[in-house]
DNA sequence: ACTCCTCAAGACATTTGTGTCCGATTATAG
DNA sequence: CTATAATCGGACACAAATGTCTTGAGGAGT
């Protein structure tokens, strides 16, 4: 409804990793494991996010993804930015390409209110704060009924 | 970010059948050119909304589409669970299969409101209030800087 | 009956999103 | 230093959504 399943996929992941002790290394295989995504895609996606500047990945042994230094607190909005282009906040309900207060679409002044607060929830949380959340117990990240573990 | 471009191509031509004068069908050709929008394409999502009870449609000479009797008065969410599928509304953010109060994603609670916000609206806009809408000449329906004609 | 105009239906093409494979790169072991 | 195992990286393959085309069916006017 809202989400690509590359972005829902990137969301999780990110999620995951945040989970995890800083500086160690995460593998891919793991992530996919524990979340139940197809592996090779969600590589391709990782991969993506290093370019873009938000994890560090380290080849060889011992390799695997991190999240770059200080990007714990990146926003949801910010790493969506990444993955589904800067401008998908931009867009009018209708479709239409250009849709402001002047040229509007008759959804536009009903549907500004709540794109705002679509907008504010996302700029408000953090990898960080969806990663304490999970580490609580009381909340998933996959659909498996398994637990989180360090 | 929230519709899929077909079903932004039925609202939009719901909308735009709804502000012509109930009895008189509209043609397909006229929608797609009013809409800037391929008209082919076009004709298979009315066909779908025909089939699915939303509209009329007559062959021939003085042929075309029509709003159903009594149909002025649907919502944007009716019409976007014929497009949509019937529960495109039920979806987690984070696309997981079950994600329920009880079983929660980390998102979920604070998605909630903001879902129910959306429905809300969704619900609570008719066909006919769009059309009204844009008859007033204050909202477009296209990207085209032409006015609105009867 | 004939003709023209419309939608109906299916096959086909293109684009985008999703998913897979194999080679390049790196760290450790010997 | 070389071999080897483990990992990412980018090219490749598949699927679904989007868009186009052609042919046929049905209705109105002449």
């Amino acid at each position: 409804m809202v989400l690509s399943r590359t972005s829902q996929y990137a969301i999780q992941a990110l999620i995951y990793i945040a989970t995890q002790p800083a500086g160690e290394p995460v593998l891919n295989r793991d992530i996919a494991e524990r979340l139940n995504v197809p592996s090779a895609y969600l590589a391709k996606i990782l991969q993506n996010l290093c370019k873009q500047g938000l994890l560090d990945s380290f080849r060889g042994r011992l390799g695997g993804f991190c999240l770059r230094e200080g990007m714990h607190k990146t926003s949801l909005m910010q790493a969506l930015a990444l993955t589904e282009g800067p401008d998908f906040t931009k867009s009018c309900i209708l479709g239409l390409k250009e849709c402001s207060d002047e040229t509007a679409c008759p959804m536009h002044f009903k549907w500004l209110p709540v794109k705002k607060k679509i907008i504010a929830l996302l700029e408000d949380m953090t990898l960080e704060d969806l990663a304490k959340a999970v580490q609580t117990g009381k909340y998933r990240l996959s659909d498996l009924p398994s637990g989180v573990m360090a």
